[in-house]
DNA sequence: TTGACAGACTAATAACCATTAGCTATAATG
DNA sequence: CATTATAGCTAATGGTTATTAGTCTGTCAA
């Protein structure tokens, strides 16, 4: 790994635990292993680390999330939707950098337009827009009764997101809150889809 | 208004614009139209400012949402249920007060257990119990299909405190934000209220 | 009238912070 | 081999920050 990349690394954790604001060039560089001058070889300053970091973040995201595609192939049966969405649950909190990228954009999503457009296309936009698709799919195969896919996944999606930011925040209910996503995902599937 | 009071009025717009870090004592003094050392007559420090103020947040919370009297008498009708809620909704968005301590706990929810646990009661555990309890009553006059209460209260807020989470960070969508939970209110009804 | 206190002020301090300048050693390149 | 770039270092700088000490003024009670 190049320093570079280290730097990177380190300002993530850095951030999402104590923000832009709340992190010091000196304890970044310490935790790489460096003097804080030294981190100039490789950025501009603070904010042009802070700017390389969403890039990141983004790209992360994208790769992820981005494309209706990284679902795999259409689920057929409910049991069968249950178990892939939970698994993209259970990788999304458990997921040590994921986690650290949503706690760093909830911290600074005022921070700036860039910031709050792409705190809202994680945390609703993109994940909502794939299962839109997926919901829309499964309809025409008649999984799901008719209605609206857009809305269904703001329905599916919008729980979840909640859960996990109590367990973000509140890391002792981990477990916890599995549990409920879990619960909430076979009431959506007895609510909404066929039989 | 005392001194003091003017002092954590100032300092809630600054916190919840730039956080407790991004803003300085002399910032919050030149606000209230002091000078720095004079805060120190009022409180023992910037951090002593941070403790009083989450405490008048949380009493701010307990008068609108704290208990489950605050939505007055039971509705009777689906469109009662409806207006009621938008209601409560306009009123948590367009409250400037109430907006502020809503980014200002947002930012600050990872200081420190208190921050975390407060902000989880704010945005899931309470008005979710406000509404189970509604719910809850409204079931039992046959209004509601029989189900779980605090589930289908999960199920209606989630998207609400989401899309209030996205009019904060992009005022832009503002309007937009408020058509698209009247939408979800709508069907929340359609699907889980009787006939 | 006197004295005490609340609450403002100025001046000062010690710590911290981001950044720059300039030096050095090592590794890559011609 | 000469040189050029990379990437580390120390030292220093100018700015900001939270906080303390000590002073002054007005108000109100004794």
């Amino acid at each position: 790994m190049t320093t570079r990349d280290k730097i990177l690394n380190e300002t993530l954790t850095l951030f999402s635990e104590n923000g832009y604001d709340g992190t010091s060039v000196e304890q970044i560089a310490e935790k790489v292993g460096i003097k804080a001058p030294s981190l100039y070889n490789h950025f501009k300053g603070k904010e042009d680390i802070l700017n390389a970091l969403i890039d990141t973040a983004e790209a992360r995201y994208e790769e992820s999330f981005g494309s209706e595609k990284h679902f795999g192939k259409l689920p057929h049966s409910r049991d069968e939707f249950i178990a892939i969405a939970m698994k993209k649950v259970e990788f999304t909190v458990f997921d040590l950098i994921i986690g650290k990228i949503r706690k760093f954009l909830v911290r600074e999503q005022f921070r700036s337009e860039r910031f709050a457009e792409i705190t809202t296309r994680h945390q609703v936009g993109g994940v909502q827009k794939m299962y839109a698709k997926i919901i829309e799919d499964m309809m025409n195969e008649g999984l799901f009764k008719q209605d609206d896919p857009s809305l269904l996944a703001m329905e599916l999606t919008s729980p979840v997101v909640a859960m996990i930011a109590k367990a973000d925040r509140q890391p002792q209910y981990r477990q916890k809150v599995m549990q409920d996503i879990e619960k909430h995902l076979r009431h959506f599937c007895a609510v909404y889809m066929m039989g």
